[in-house]
Parts: structure tokens; C-alpha cells; sequence
DNA sequence: CTCTGATGAGAAAACGCTCCCTGAGAACCG
DNA sequence: CGGTTCTCAGGGAGCGTTTTCTCATCAGAG
């Protein structure tokens, strides 16, 4: 079972092992006719090199770390942003070759552990998924000097970041609102520690802000459990309400209920926007209007960015645009 | 930015390298004082040991690989397994102080990689999700010799799996919808390449059977969209049917959507069942029954089988236990 | 026919760690 | 008090690669 090495392949080839390590980095000043002699050498015996003595010499060791740093209870780790994210990232590391290791920061036990393996040099980079504004992690691994990006805006200075146009997205569902004819525009905000909460309900308020109206604001906390609360909160507060913004879709999912049971009708009574066009957007009913997050595209964007940065390239921060997917909720 | 090693510590504290390295890794043969002086010299430098270096010589990596191997389009990846798979083993490695890479296995190039990878000797035991019938890693994988286990059943020998008891699942759906006095019950199956799907059907099948009532089947994919199809197609085949046993969520919600539709009230006219209780099957109206598919204590059980056997200890079988989750679909 | 410059192969020195082995000194025993 | 055992620190040999440097060979120029 034990495996053959460099210097096995070379005594079965009849020649150095320089010469077996040159032809499995594939490298030019090799005569073909040795290089025919190690491959053959190399299939037979089925050899394939050991990663840690390479990566020892090298320093390289072609894996990048995702790291996903959130409370236990955290938003990032629900299911469609983690997945897509995940997937997007591993996708696109396959195809440059590279490796992924995943790494969640639930604790600040974790946190360290995070730290240390990084400082071990095991990666050649980070990508980091951190929301919360007061994380400590990303200025931390910033220090560490090694290639560094964020999956969204950070509050570490200097660390290369791709973002979802957050406030623009807003705007976006506000206006459409504004269009449909609608003038009394609740929003349901998600927790303002988070960067996505705090810009979402910034662009909803600078939109009515522009057009003269008044913001009619509850809290969530990202669940659908509190989006129904929070629905309840603003028909209570004003029941003359004709639309709501909810900052994700599974607030605006929980706020569709606590229409349904309040006898409201959805869009005719009131018009219901969520944000992220997760996939349940679309098994409601009515079908939710929501604005699209391109999850999968930030998550490549990301990639690039890190891989762009490794070697050595520009490392502005890339800003991707976002839609509306209107749908039977407005 | 070059980091110490373990001579530039071993120099500072004003000991042998053997001693430092001694106290990095906990050893008891050690005198306190030695020790003391060694961990401030660690602090004050910043020791972290180098992780290739270590691996070379130990041939432990700490690291586990999970594999994913499925196409592109494939059914594994899909949101609601993935995730819940993904995060629990995520979870549990980290409780385990091991770290994870996670390789998807898409096309047969990935697979190679993945065989190179895993012998290379950059982990120390892989974690394998294949759920086609077909899939010719498993048993490239296993041909490898290190430790192995595989999320659900597998087409390869001697592979220690953890499984979901899907035929019983099945059962246990169907015997509710008879409890209801439903008579004539329907299935909608996913594709029969998929040991899940396989074993679902075997299920509803065998319970009818049981009961002397006859089997009406329609193929699906898994997908929301050929749940509605095969919705349509039962519907033309058999009108009269009064319950719908779905072999995934995905598929139950398409059908919902058909039989909203086709003007047939759920569960007065028809029943619907679904199987694996994902977020959205919560989400729907009527809320949907469903099979609750135990995916993060699965994966959990997986993890520990695949420690157990690094460690060398047995590596039965692990059958996990579903429950039917009562909505108000049935 | 000698000299120069390419070309390409081999020898050997790292890379940073673990772990076996040796030996110094302390502890214990008769 | 000599001999044996025990405890614990240090020396140094690897682990399997890459990579630098040296050197042999050969073609072509003078």
C-alpha cells in the first residue's frame, strides 16, 4: 500500500531523479526520449507525487480557504446564500485547478483556529465571508499578509472586496413600487449589524426620501418567523399601508402570511417586495416580486479577484449590479 | 513576513529543536520550566508550525475530503441537501480539530483530479457523496486504501455507508395516506439511475402491495417542473386517483401547482405526501406532509463513521430513522 | 583540430519538522 | 557505595520534493 516516490520512478526509469521531477512539471529542457522512458515509468508504477514534500519546497500548496465567519445562528450559513456561494467557489477553483478548504467560524475558538491554520501556510489565499461590521476576523487575517479577499464589504481597511449593490437594489424595488401606483411603502429591515440590513434600508429610505415620503420602518431579523412579527407590527402601526420592502425574502415570505391571515389581499390590498430571489421566491402564492441577488456571479467575481490578487494583479473592488424579478406580489 | 521556525524558537529559548518540538506537540516528558520558557519564546515570535513540513513527516494531514460526485446538473448539489450536508459535516470535523476540503466531482477530468488528490496524500480519509448507481468513483476511490465512507448507499464493496432508510420512509407516507382513507394512491418517482429513488419507489410499491392495491406511477426528475408534468400526466392517466405520494419536495410542490390548476382541492379532493422536509416544503399552501429526511444528523453520523475508522475502529453500517412531518397537505 | 556556447542530465543541498537513539544525571536499591 | 533503573534533553537522520549548480556532450565556428 505504500506509495512509490520520485526516487523509485527514477531507478525504474534509469535516470535521475532531477530528470522524473523535470518531466512532471512538465518542464521544456527535457529530451523526449527520457521523457517517454518517466512516463512509462510514472504509469506503471502509478505514481503520483507527495503533496507535502512539494509543498514544503515550493511553498505553494494550490488551495485557497473559504472562510464563512458567522454566529452558530448566523444568516450567512442559510441555506441559499451558503450553497450558492459554496458551489460558485468550488466550481470555479476546479476549473483553475486550485483546491478549496472550508473553514466555519462559529466561535472565536474557531476564530484562532482559523488564524493558526492559515499562519501554517496550508493556503496561498483567503476568501472571506464575513457580514457583521464589528467581526474581528478579517483585520486579523488581514495581518497575516497573505492574499486576501472579502465576499462582500469589510470593515478592514485595505482587503480587495467584490459587493452586491445593496442600496441600488432597494432602490430598485421602491421605485417599481412607486410606479405601481403605490404611496404608503412600509419596509421590513433585517438586524443593522449587518452591512446587507444597514445599505438595503438606506436605499429605501433615500428613495422615498428623493420622492417626498415618509419611511415606515419595523425590524427583523432575517428569519421568516420575524418578518410575520414584523408584518403584524406595521399593520398595527398603520393600516393604511399599500406595499412593504422586506430586506430578504424569507422576511417578505413571513410578512405574505401575516397578510394572508390579516385578510389583506396580495397585490390588490398590498404589494410585497422581498430581496435575493432565493428559490422559495417563486413557490409562493401569490409569487413573490424580489430583487435578484447574483449569489452565484459574486461568488466567481470573488474567486477571480483572489486568484487575480495571487498573482500579483489589479485588486479593485467589483461592484456587481442587481435586478428586479417581478413577479404576482406586485 | 518570513515566519519562524522551530530552530529560530528553539535558539531563542536557548534549547534543542527536539525540545521545542516536544512541548508544540504536548508531550508530558518535559519539565515545566523547559516548558515555560519554549511557550514564551512561541509567543513572542509568533510561532506556527509549518504544516507541509509536519505532514512529511508524520503522514497525517488532519484534513478529511469530502466529494461530491454528481453532473453538473445534478440532483446532489442541489440547495437543500447540499447545504445541510455540507455545514454538519463542516461542524463536526471542526468539533473534531480536522479541517475540510471539498472537491465536487463533475465531469470524469474532476474525477481524476480528485483520485490524484486523494493520493497524494493530502487527506487523511474522504467522505463520499454519490448517489448514481453508476458512478464508477466509489470504487476507484476505495482501490486506494485509505479509510472511506460514503454518505448513503453505494455500488462499491466493502464501503462503510451511512444510509436513510428510504423504503421505510416511503412506507410510512404511504400507510398515513391510508390511515386518511385514501384509496387510490399515486406515485410520482424521481430518476431510477438514483438509489434513493430506487428505494422510494420499492417502498410505496411494497406498501401497496401489502394492502392488495395497485400502483400508479409517473416518472419525474426531482425537479419542481417534472413534478408538475407528472402531476398532469396521472391526472389524464387516472382521474379518479385521491392522493399523490412525490418522491422529493421539489416534485410534491410542482404537483401542488397542477392541481391547484386542474380546480382539485389539497388535501380535500387529493392528498399530497412529499419526501425530505425541506425549507420550502413549510412554505406552501396547504403546507406540505413530508417525509422529514434527517440530512445533518446523517452527515453527523457519517463524520463520526469515517473517524471511527481512521481510528481503526469498527465501521458498521449506520441505518438513520425518518419520521413523517404531519401538514396540512394530508 | 581546438575552442566556444548550447543543451540537457545528474549530484546534492535545502525546505521545516518529527522521532529514534544516545547519554547525562537523578533516584533508588541492596 | 556501586550498580541499575528512570527521566528527560539533545543530536541527527530522515520524510519526498524542487532547484541550483556542476559537468558532460555535441554542434558549429574559427
Amino acid at each position: 500500500m505504500k506509495r512509490p516516490t520520485l526516487e523509485v520512478v527514477a531507478a525504474r526509469a534509469g535516470v535521475s531523479k532531477s530528470s522524473v521531477s523535470r518531466v512532471i512539471n512538465g518542464e521544456t529542457t527535457v529530451a523526449p526520449q527520457i521523457r517517454d522512458v518517466v512516463m512509462r515509468a510514472v504509469h506503471e508504477l502509478g505514481y503520483v507525487p507527495n503533496g507535502a514534500a512539494r509543498n514544503l519546497v515550493t511553498r505553494r500548496t494550490d488551495t485557497l480557504a473559504v472562510v464563512v465567519s458567522d454566529p452558530p445562528q448566523g444568516v450567512v450559513s442559510d441555506d441559499p446564500l451558503f450553497s450558492a456561494v459554496v458551489r460558485a467557489v468550488s466550481r470555479e477553483l476546479e476549473a483553475a485547478g486550485k483546491r478549496l478548504v472550508l473553514m466555519l467560524a462559529e466561535s472565536d475558538q474557531s476564530r484562532t483556529r482559523v488564524e493558526q491554520y492559515v499562519a501554517g501556510g496550508h493556503v496561498d489565499g483567503v476568501m472571506l465571508v464575513a457580514l457583521h461590521g464589528t467581526d474581528p476576523l478579517p483585520a486579523a487575517l488581514a495581518r497575516q499578509g497573505l492574499p486576501l479577499v472579502s465576499f462582500n464589504r469589510t470593515s478592514a481597511q485595505d482587503v480587495p472586496y467584490v459587493a452586491l449593490d445593496n442600496a441600488g437594489g432597494a432602490a430598485l424595488a421602491v421605485n417599481h413600487l412607486l410606479q405601481r401606483g403605490r404611496r404608503r411603502i412600509a419596509a421590513i429591515t433585517g438586524p443593522l449589524d449587518l452591512y446587507e440590513a444597514r445599505e438595503r434600508l438606506d436605499g429605501y429610505r433615500q428613495t422615498l426620501r428623493d420622492t417626498g415620503r415618509r419611511s415606515i420602518v419595523a425590524l427583523g431579523d432575517f428569519t421568516r418567523a420575524s418578518g410575520a412579527e414584523a408584518m403584524r407590527q406595521l399593520l398595527e402601526d398603520d393600516p393604511d399601508l399599500d406595499a412593504v420592502f422586506a430586506a430578504n425574502d424569507l422576511m417578505a415570505i413571513g410578512a405574505l402570511r401575516t397578510l394572508h391571515q390579516a385578510g389583506r389581499r396580495v397585490p390588490e390590498d398590498v404589494a410585497v417586495v422581498g430581496f435575493d430571489d432565493i428559490e422559495a421566491a417563486s413557490y409562493t402564492s401569490p409569487a413573490l416580486t424580489s430583487v435578484r441577488s447574483p449569489m452565484a456571479d459574486q461568488a466567481t467575481a470573488a474567486v477571480h479577484l483572489l486568484l487575480r490578487l495571487i498573482e500579483g494583479g489589479p485588486t479593485d473592488p467589483v461592484i456587481m449590479p442587481n435586478e428586479l424579478v417581478v413577479r404576482e406580489s406586485t
